[in-house]
DNA sequence: GCAATAAGTCAGAAATTTATGACTACTAAA
DNA sequence: TTTAGTAGTCATAAATTTCTGACTTATTGC
């Protein structure tokens, strides 16, 4: 979800920022996921049904560069890897769910 | 922006609606520009550079069927057409603020 | 009537996103 | 050393969004 930048100031706009990185068609579902819970690949795969790998990687990858969410290596029994909110990312959902509220 | 439900509940998740609402290329800019002052399609469609008719046309349309924008015949010299935030769309402009600021 | 402005619509093309299926890399157990 | 689990990548195909240019309808000025 990248876009050319343009000669109006549209990334200084409302939120642009963080409305770009939350669109796409499963990251909205992603975020209030991991949100509830550390996220793991394969279980976000079987959870999302309808969705694919390449896409959930490419928006874990994306919300993990906006600094919404962390890997994190777990090094236990199967070794594997967890999804967590950031600090940031905490500081969204009184916000999402502020916009939920008004839906 | 119109995406088939999945079996997931995802309509009812975080923000979900509204986030969908406002995504797309032009719609946060639209919103923004909205909430400065009334829009009018042939100016919004000169500020607005890269952007087109087509799609301006079509944002326009879902931000007014999702309750943020109304269209106002304003009947007076050139009679033309404004686009005003409603109630709803007010409102949610300190919410985008606030992303913004934590962006 | 004739041209201009305003606000679009429409069909088709181009660009971007999302989906599919095959394949890779690492770890660990049998 | 073969198999299974976890977490992906890659190329390509399909679907969705956005863009382009021509056309439409309504109102107003000349």
């Amino acid at each position: 979800m990248t876009t050319k930048k343009t000669t109006n100031d549209a990334e200084t706009c409302l939120a642009q920022g963080l409305l770009k990185v939350l669109s796409g068609k499963w990251k909205p579902e992603i975020f209030r996921l991991a949100a509830e819970a550390p996220l793991r690949f394969s279980s976000l795969l079987r959870q999302i049904q309808g969705s694919n790998k390449q896409t959930l990687s490419v928006a874990l990858k994306e919300l993990d560069e906006a600094g919404l969410l962390e890997k994190v290596v777990v090094k236990q029994k199967p070794l594997h890897i967890e999804y967590h909110l950031t600090k940031k990312g905490k500081s969204l959902v009184p916000v999402l769910k502020q916009l939920e509220a008004m839906s």
